[in-house]
DNA sequence: CTTGACAGCTAATTACAATTAGCCTATAAT
DNA sequence: ATTATAGGCTAATTGTAATTAGCTGTCAAG
């Protein structure tokens, strides 16, 4: 019945895994359950579904992006926001970033659709940049920006620190994406990655 | 006359933009200036081109760790090689390798390669995470743990201070190779990086 | 000087994958 | 009840890309 949707959600699967052009149309019909002439039913070509799973993508990522900045018509993050971010906090706040973006179901497979194109085209690679490096980048800037501002972290340079806290994160998460069974030995490695950068960049030196 | 090698040299740069499959004979053969059927006088496939990329990449690779570990028949680093490592040594090293990775002709076009066809096939997965994330890790926190020995930096666990040093180097370098114009921007924010990480860790505490 | 292998070429051949044509059935609206 | 539409199918069609066949010129070795 949702066969549009389907055919989405099969396509993914199979660009994330083997790129654009490794898939062949009958291999998605095929996933759907449907032969590949009926494809055209739905979308009117193989370059016609890429363009949907990016339009939806661009979609979720608007609505996740306006359900953050939610305070209404206030567009970014007050100092309130941080207030009480702790180390357990920090920690809490990473882990859930990585096991979001490890285990979502389109999260995974999207990032690694985009990673796999993301020289084919300018426009890919700054979506890219954008979801996965400058946006993170520049909300945890500004999360350590207001925990200096309340006294909470050293005063350092609030971009150096996103980058520094954010990177391993990322890193940590790519390395799972190849090599999935080493998940738990990382995820040890990424508590205690968060946790010593909160330790080192916390006022009160408990080093 | 070096034909061979110029195929490589043609296939790894088309490779690396737009990946295998979208990558025809015809255009290797264009970029070295012969017919595609003529290909076949060096390579017995398109496969077999890509497989040789590979193996010179590996043994490329072999030769570098060879002469890194080059003491003889000593395998790992002694503390005095990284006994004078100060805040300027650590910039320079950091740097060196920034640069090195971005701009040598083989090896951004070879990472680039294996960014989009790792998922593809778990050897590539291995490889890739070796060159790019487990060898230099396991180095650097080989030379984060005699820095702490020497009395030079805080005792903190040596495998997560080298994430932190080495994940941001990393993800500037992918940032970098998504969107070139932005390399001068991204330097300065690399050297800040690594100040600020020497400073952070420095046992001196010039905070 | 002639022979063979090397490296190139043009012209098939082969294979396969995207798309189109045209037909069929169910179902929902008129 | 009839009909239009949605969505499926099989059987072309089209286009293109990898590879093979088979010819040619060059040049070094004998």
């Amino acid at each position: 019945m949702n066969t549009k949707q389907r055919i989405l959600d099969a396509a993914l699967t199979l660009f994330s895994q083997n790129g654009y052009a490794n898939v062949y149309v009958g291999q998605i019909a095929e996933a759907v359950g449907i032969k590949a002439p009926s494809l055209y039913k739905h979308y009117k070509s193989k370059q016609d579904i890429f363009q949907a799973i990016l339009d939806e993508m661009k979609s979720r990522y608007d609505a996740q992006a306006a359900a953050l900045n939610m305070n209404g018509n206030n567009a970014v993050a007050d100092a309130n926001t941080f207030a009480a971010v702790s180390e357990d906090g920090l920690v809490r706040m990473g882990m859930g970033l990585f096991m979001y973006f490890l285990h979502d179901d389109y999260a995974q497979r999207f990032r690694k659709m985009l990673t796999v194109e993301q020289f084919r085209d300018p426009d890919l690679a700054q979506l890219f940049g954008r979801q996965y490096a400058d946006e993170p980048l520049a909300y945890q800037a500004l999360m350590f920006s207001m925990l200096e501002k309340n006294g909470v972290l050293k005063e350092q340079d609030p971009n150096v620190m996103a980058i520094q806290y954010y990177a391993p994160i990322y890193m940590l998460l790519t390395m799972c994406d190849r090599e999935p069974h080493r998940e738990a030995e990382l995820t040890v490695l990424l508590e205690q990655h968060i946790r010593q950068f909160s330790r080192i960049y916390s006022k009160e030196d408990n080093v």
